[in-house]
DNA sequence: CGCCTAGTTGAGGTAAGTCAATTCACGTGG
DNA sequence: CCACGTGAATTGACTTACCTCAACTAGGCG
């Protein structure tokens, strides 16, 4: 199956997975089903939360407040679990909506625990897979905190391509993104109008990616958070 | 041991543990030490992490930009884990600050896994926890990316009282707080002015807890997030 | 007693927001 | 094939929430 790559390609940057290890990962693919973009595929407060793993096209995640705004918590590219927080805590506590149309296979929680005993360094792998979403989320905590709206747009498109990059979607020459402006600005907590502004002066200005490093330079990104250092696993 | 109860007590309002899985978690303590206020414990960077559990005091894990701001990402208070993420990731991907003088416990991480498989109910806790402390790292971004300053300190204060009721430090009546207004800053994403404008017009205005609902629902808290719905474990 | 840190407050500047109009790309039905 | 509708991108004019700079006060402590 070319298309439940993305996940062992991710993992597979992280430690070497023997054949053994990919056909259990392969064995955890149940269901495929498919969504169309715009329409939730999970609810803020949904309780009864399955996993599920992002086979093509993007969903972000995200949060609605009591008068009407929204905030993005995360874009899930392929490769990427969805609600696997939700599985723990037993309740959703964001909405997950389909960017384009997606197709994502199911995962049955108790094939996930069971390959974890059999298979520990793929429990690892996952665990870092999770822990480095994590600090996704914190760099963009520190993103929207702390910088200014420019360098923000900037550190956002060079974080996603970075992602990109990771599951052959990608490269420092850029990535096709099907996201909307206003998909944007409710991620990077900015209006529409302002992220409009922003690219426009990216255009007149030097960025588009040629110029990859620049742009690495001013967006201050420090992408250690998203590489591995060496294999965690012997 | 007193001073050891923190986790035990969060944990507790999440699983009613045995005496036995209470002892086991008891054992997890290891080396005692101190800190003192302002020398960080931990620097963005460093590799090789130990994990501890904080005991008395608070703490906070930041990262610092280029430009010399920081942005703080959270706080820890009693019972809460240090540096739990950065002994999957290898490596630290921020700063640890004591906010007054600490006490922690380290935590050995082979005892920890021995732990876990030993006690499959304290790991699930564990777990629960750290999808907890996620879930609040998320509406800390919400918070900074969607709220404006007023609403903003006023989530964070009731955030903050939430987690401390939990481990018997506060209730709806307030909470001894060591933050200054320069960390209340660095973590809210403003600056330290506007802080003390806010909390100025607070003090003038309907503001200190009492009336805690009018200022539950003034900031739009919800704490479904730090809340369980019943217990996870049978 | 004097320094140092935290808290306060005012004046003035600016990044980013809101509102609103226009254009553009597109799909769709007549 | 064209009129129309719809969602996205664009742009201008104006407003504002929050920032910066700077001065001053008040405790705590060697």
């Amino acid at each position: 199956m070319m298309q439940i790559k993305p996940l062992a390609r991710k993992l597979g940057a992280f430690v070497a997975l023997t054949d053994a290890e990919l056909s259990v990962l392969d064995g955890l693919h149940k269901r495929r089903r498919t969504f169309v973009a715009g329409r939730d595929l999970v609810h803020q407060g949904q309780s009864d939360q399955a996993a599920s793993i992002l086979i093509s096209g993007w969903a972000c995640s995200y949060k609605l407040l009591e008068d009407g705004q929204r905030q993005i918590v995360d874009f899930q590219i392929p490769g990427d679990f969805l609600s696997l927080r939700s599985v723990v805590l037993h309740i959703s506590d964001h909405s997950i909506e389909p960017v384009p149309d997606i197709e994502v296979t199911e995962v049955n929680i108790s094939d996930l625990m069971k390959a974890f005993s059999d298979t520990p360094r793929l429990a690892t792998a996952v665990l870092w897979a999770a822990s480095r979403d994590e600090a996704m989320v914190v760099e963009h905590l520190i993103n929207i905190g702390r910088r200014e709206a420019e360098v923000r747009v900037a550190h956002f498109l060079l974080e996603l391509g970075a992602r990109l990059a990771l599951v052959g979607l990608g490269s420092k020459a850029g990535y096709a993104c099907p996201l909307t402006q206003y998909l944007m600005a409710d991620a990077l907590g900015l209006s529409s109008v302002h992220v409009n502004r922003v690219l426009r002066k990216f255009r007149e200005g030097f960025v588009t990616f040629y110029n990859y490093d620049r742009l690495v330079k001013f967006a201050d990104f420090e992408m250690t958070y998203l590489d591995q250092i060496g294999p965690l696993l012997a």
